[in-house]
DNA sequence: GCCATGGCTAGTA
DNA sequence: GCCATGGCTAGTA
């Protein structure tokens, strides 16, 4: 049985559209848990395959890819290039243009 | 104990 | 570089 928190992050998860982004942070604190950054972290880990969890979308506070390049960074950039999201040679995509804002 | 974070400090140039 | 954060979807029996 999955805590709250853990179904508020699957959720949060699951309201990212295509073509956008969000920083594991955001997702945290739109989940309720202000400082549950790394839940997110742990959850895409174990649950992102099995519950299809758009976790391509989700990228650092500075809008970095957080995956190493061989441990799935270039699968990530081209999965975002797939939805029209631009990320530039070091894996950075522009918060401005591509962030979500889970307030809307 | 694990985890793909994030914020802050220390020590060097 | 250090460390707080927080829920546990791993693999075996």
């Amino acid at each position: 049985m999955a805590a709250e928190s853990t179904k508020r992050i699957l959720y949060a998860l699951r309201s990212i559209p295509p073509g956008r982004t969000a920083s594991y942070g955001a997702i945290a604190e739109a989940a309720g848990i202000p400082k549950g950054a790394r839940q997110v972290v742990r959850i895409l880990n174990s649950m992102g395959r099995s519950e299809n969890l758009p976790w391509w979308r989700v990228l650092r506070k500075d809008g970095s890819i957080a995956l190493p390049e061989g441990g799935g960074f270039e699968l990530q950039k081209a999965l975002l290039e797939s939805e029209n999201v631009e990320v530039d040679r070091s894996g950075r995509v522009d918060r401005q243009r591509f962030g979500w804002d889970f307030s809307l």
